[in-house]
DNA sequence: ACATTATATGATACAGTATATAATTTACCG
DNA sequence: CGGTAAATTATATACTGTATCATATAATGT
């Protein structure tokens, strides 16, 4: 019992302020949710991912939570949203870079990169045709051929 | 009477065998699915696109036979699916060529743009990560400044 | 042409992701 | 603490898309 209350005293420490600036009350779930993503080895979740994560953890939380406070926090610049071709969309965090998506089809890991002349293009592109660019999205589906390629599918 | 009888006949005289060599019945459903992206002034439709538009033209279609050619001319390489930001899957006819996507926010509309420059960089990226492009996915999302947007909402 | 047979259709039920509702619980602040 | 406003939970409900199955239709052989 004593362990529980320094555990959730210890995060609420860490982490509420962060919560509170962004006009949030700082709730468990919300403060669970966002320790999952700044702890978890896998970067891209999806609001199944982050329920089932948290309800093997012991936690009690609610499904319609998870999917609630995950569009708060995108809508707070916290987490950003992508729609690969799952049809689900997976959330990661939004570490204030801009990057592209590389998705291998055969174990479903997300990777990441970034080309400064790719990005240029796509502005010119879109400027040449009388368009201002307000997002892009750009995802790479490979095939990998290293040995290495044996991560949890998503 | 006569007028519809000539006006089915001619369909079926010049789509049929396009039919027939990807292996599928030239059903009067399949008929008018692959006459409506041929004809269509909107490139890019949903399932729920067909299955209305058809309706309002007095088609006897069911949602679940549009559902299902959909994905049969996706497979005979006929059509090509995409999955904007909207959530919902939106095809095109697949003339051979590859493009990327532009999409208004505003209006819905979607343009296609192709860059060799981009496709270039793209097979490096993925080549020095030890990957081989399977396929990609680049889509501009974009505001409209011309006056000319005024396109129907996707 | 017509009958046969295999396939396609369409209504419905169902699965999966995501959102809306409303009663209960929780966090915040004096 | 105690009051109040907001968040959570469970449930019901959208919405996109797929599976099922009885009926209808197209292709094939005579």
């Amino acid at each position: 019992m004593i362990q529980y209350i320094i555990y959730r005293a210890d995060i609420t420490m860490s982490k509420s302020n962060d919560l509170k600036t962004m006009g949030l009350k700082a709730t468990l779930p919300r403060l669970r949710i966002l320790s999952l993503f700044e702890n978890s080895a896998i970067q891209h979740l999806s609001a199944e991912d982050v329920y089932r994560s948290l309800i093997s953890e012991g936690e009690d939380i609610g499904l319609a939570t998870v999917y609630r406070v995950l569009t708060q926090f995108e809508q707070a610049g916290v987490l950003k949203r992508h729609h690969f071709e799952s049809g689900k969309a997976v959330f990661e965090l939004n570490r204030g870079d801009h990057h592209d998506h590389l998705v291998c089809l055969q174990c479903g890991h997300v990777g990441e990169f970034y080309d400064e002349e790719i990005e240029k293009r796509q502005v010119k592109i879109a400027k040449d045709r009388g368009f201002i660019i307000h997002e892009h999205s750009l995802s790479l589906y490979v095939d990998c051929v290293k040995p290495t390629c044996a991560y949890r599918k998503v």
